[in-house]
RNA sequence: CGCGGGAUGGAGCAGCUGGCAGCUCGCAGGGCUCAUAACCCUGAGGUCGUAGGUUCGAAUCCUACUCCCGCAA
């Protein structure tokens, strides 16, 4: 089978890199154009360019599809048998979808039809999901809306990370994209309707990533750190500056300030010591601080991060 | 030329209006203790990122370079 492969990040070159290793004849990867990124705003070719140099697979960098005939040109002259879309950060007009004879298949990290759109992995984990999957489809007009083929579940762990999360789905999606293929091969592939009962995760926001001491809870606090590590880190302040959690947990420890615990505000620091690191008051419960980035500093265990700066017991984050 | 921060003993930081290199922690040895990650004493460990310059004298001022980090995407 012959087929072109569309992505960008390295979400989508895991997938890349698996069709290739099963033998899949690549004809060619579009992919974004190169962006300006990184310290000095150099531009930086995707992973899933970079993946394709390596293996001498044509590239196509369209700026934009949408009435780009010269592109809809050059994928109808590869002609392929499918073409695999995987986290590709644009729309695809039916033209294209038309092309290939065994039509587009698209591979999405959630278990569809729950979290359509673009950030399905970091909402499951904001939400503090048990379960979330990959699923693949056949692609229609619509956002993730296709007609769905194979699924895999995974079960999150309670102190998984986005970043750890994104990982492990990127990884299964390029197996079950192989195997999504095989079956299409063998005439054998399952065309499910996704039905009406849909949820959408769509782009996180910027101002999201603020802690809520007086709205969130414990839980809803370590699941915003969890879901944004390690995309943009959730965010407090403590004395004007911006301080940014990484690893935040539940405490299970008794801590010894019970009677005052109600009077004093969400956010206060209960216990700084140099050993346990910093317990921090919310709206349910106490939070244990695991890992910390002060301003203009790297992320840094609690531990490393006090003896530089000290953080004084009753400073309130806020 | 996108903006900004930084490079000081193993770790995290202070010192930077130039004059013997410091703090917290860790580490080694000793002490106290039934005992300890607690406490007390002692000690080891730094050519202050690299190369030049200014100066009687530079971690501290100037110049170039290398590396690191944050914002931003």
């Amino acid at each position: 089978m012959k087929i072109v492969f569309m992505g960008t990040p390295d979400f989508a070159s895991e997938s890349l890199k698996a069709i290739d290793e099963a033998g899949y004849e690549i004809l060619g990867v579009v992919t974004n154009p190169d962006r300006p990124q990184g310290r000095g705003m150099k531009l930086t070719p995707s992973p899933v360019k970079k993946y394709a140099i390596e293996k001498n697979i044509p590239v196509y960098q369209p700026e934009k599809i949408k009435n780009n005939q010269e592109f809809k040109d050059q994928i109808k002259k590869l002609q392929p048998d499918v073409i695999c879309v995987v986290a590709y950060g644009k729309i695809l007009p039916k033209e294209i979808l038309e092309i290939p004879k065994n039509g587009c298949i698209n591979v999405h990290a959630s278990l569809l039809p729950k979290y359509r759109g673009a950030a399905p992995i970091q909402w499951s984990v904001l939400n503090g999901d048990k379960k979330t999957g990959v699923t693949t489809m056949y692609m229609d007009v619509g956002m993730d809306t296709g007609d769905m083929i194979l699924k895999e579940e995974v079960t999150i762990g309670e102190d998984e990370t986005t970043g750890e999360l994104w990982e492990r789905l990127s990884k299964i999606g390029g197996n079950l994209l192989v195997e999504t293929l095989k079956q299409i091969e063998k005439g054998v592939a399952p065309r499910k309707k996704q039905g009406e009962n849909f949820s959408v995760a769509p782009m996180l926001s910027k101002e999201m990533a603020k802690i809520d001491w007086e709205k969130q809870t414990a839980q809803q606090i370590k699941n915003l750190v969890r879901g944004l590590n390690p995309i943009m880190g959730a965010y407090t302040y403590l004395n004007g500056k911006k301080i940014k959690f990484w690893k935040v947990d539940i405490a299970k420890e008794e801590i010894a300030a019970e009677g005052m615990i109600n009077i004093i505000k969400n956010g206060t620091v209960i216990v700084s010591d140099l050993k346990d690191g910093i317990f921090v008051k919310t709206k349910d419960g106490i939070l244990k601080i695991l890992e910390i980035q002060g301003e203009n500093a790297k992320k840094m265990s609690i531990q490393d991060f006090l003896r530089g700066n000290p953080i004084q017991e009753f400073d309130i984050f806020e």
